[in-house]
DNA sequence: CGTAAATTTGACCCCAATCAAAGACTGTGG
DNA sequence: CCACAGTCTTTGATTGGGGTCAAATTTACG
């Protein structure tokens, strides 16, 4: 259990400078109802990213800069036990947002690392505090964030961490398939580390649903899922 | 399993009403840096109450009306298994706020229980929205709170969702003394709906920690405890 | 093609769940 | 004041799920 964050190819690239107006996920992101004035006062630049699968967003005490909206791929938010272990405490998916503390000035408490490759725009703080300061639009929008982010918690606390190690795992796929058919899945160490279980009981639990069929392996972690069975699975033992 | 919310004495007493110019936890509380034009702007009145161990403030799905401060006591947010049995997903404190959500026009998303007696003030919602018009220092402290639930949802997750049942009794005592050598504990039951695990292990625990003299019953459930030695309990296994 | 990393599987054991029952405590009514 | 019922805590006996340690196999990548 190592896992600080991988090396492999670590890497975010520069993908251009974001058009807020013509975002394609305005309705669910942080500026959904923004004024055509309001975003006059957008002064800095909004950075758009690609972060390779195992990259970070930003670390557990860095400076607060900026937050992030996720635009697309899946985002890990991690935090490390004093044993040295780790424990996710969160997914965000599209429309989620990373390192809201920022917006309060408050240093990040987890590390965020890209789980699929991801899209993000990077907003910083001094363009949060200004619109804060002018729109009442925008409050409404981080109020929801902040909201949305106590849910999950909870969700994350009751669904994932309840019941057998079965039970947990058909949970998990049932959240991440999000009633689709088909999902994209991630490495059993990450899965144990959402799932407070053990990597190798991880890998049983996954393994052994691949062989009864409730998990069909597409390509390399890109399974399709028997939705029915695992509901079942989901609630008894 | 049953623990629907307690009927034994399960009541609400009514105290008056709140003189928030004069209250005692102003520097912590949600009203703290108002402004005395802004308490001209509060109309509507915010009683006082005091609730009797296992009454409710209020229950999952009721008509989200107000939110609570928490001035003295302890109060569980409580969340239902679709098996039936409960999980309390966060303990509120002195300082804290119950049913942030309300000031977004959401639904409760838990029931909220007191565990000790517990002082608190209810604020209508329609309050909330008219300061928060009004003023930008609510909102500070709206923001303030949110970020304070997420911190506290994470830190149940780490610190009381992993390692052995015994370290996690260890943490949620630690937790409550606060540095302190006293404190007030609670049920087994609950501890087990804290913690994850059953009321028969939570007791095992307890009074083994009680037979080792690392926990001493003053009166019931009031412990002086040997903080030391739970620190050390709180890391190893 | 060869090395490293990730997944899977095996064997073993221990912690905590489960089922059950015996004390301790609280409040009630006789 | 005491007896009794109900609830909560504690303890016991048993079992199974998942942790741990270790090795085999597959996959990824330079």
């Amino acid at each position: 259990m190592d896992m600080t964050v991988k090396k492999t190819g670590a890497t975010a690239a520069w993908r251009g400078l974001a058009n807020c107006r013509g975002c394609g996920i305005r309705e669910t992101a942080l500026f959904a109802d923004l004024t055509e004035a309001d975003f006059g006062l957008i002064h800095l630049p909004i950075d758009e990213f690609t972060v390779a699968p195992g990259a970070a967003l930003y670390h557990v005490g860095d400076e607060p800069s900026a937050l992030y909206t996720v635009r697309s791929g899946l985002v890990k938010l991690v935090q490390y036990l004093p044993t040295g272990g780790q424990r996710i405490v969160r997914l965000l998916r599209p429309g989620d947002t990373a390192g809201l503390e920022a917006a309060l000035g408050e240093p990040y408490r987890h590390t965020a690392v890209a789980i699929h490759p991801v899209l993000t725009c990077r907003i910083p703080r001094a363009v949060i505090q200004r619109l804060s300061d002018e729109t009442q639009h925008l409050h409404q929008q981080l109020m929801r964030r902040w909201h949305r982010a106590v849910e999950r918690a909870d969700a994350f606390l009751v669904e994932l961490g309840t019941g057998s190690a079965r039970a947990r795992v058909a949970r998990l796929i049932l959240t991440l398939a999000d009633g689709r058919e088909e999902c994209d899945f991630f490495g059993r160490e990450d899965v144990g580390a959402v799932l407070g279980i053990t990597t190798e009981t991880a890998s049983r639990v996954v393994a052994e649903l691949k062989r009864q069929d409730l998990l069909t392996e597409l390509r390399p972690n890109r399974f399709r899922c028997d939705v029915a069975a695992l509901r079942a699975l989901a609630e008894g033992p």
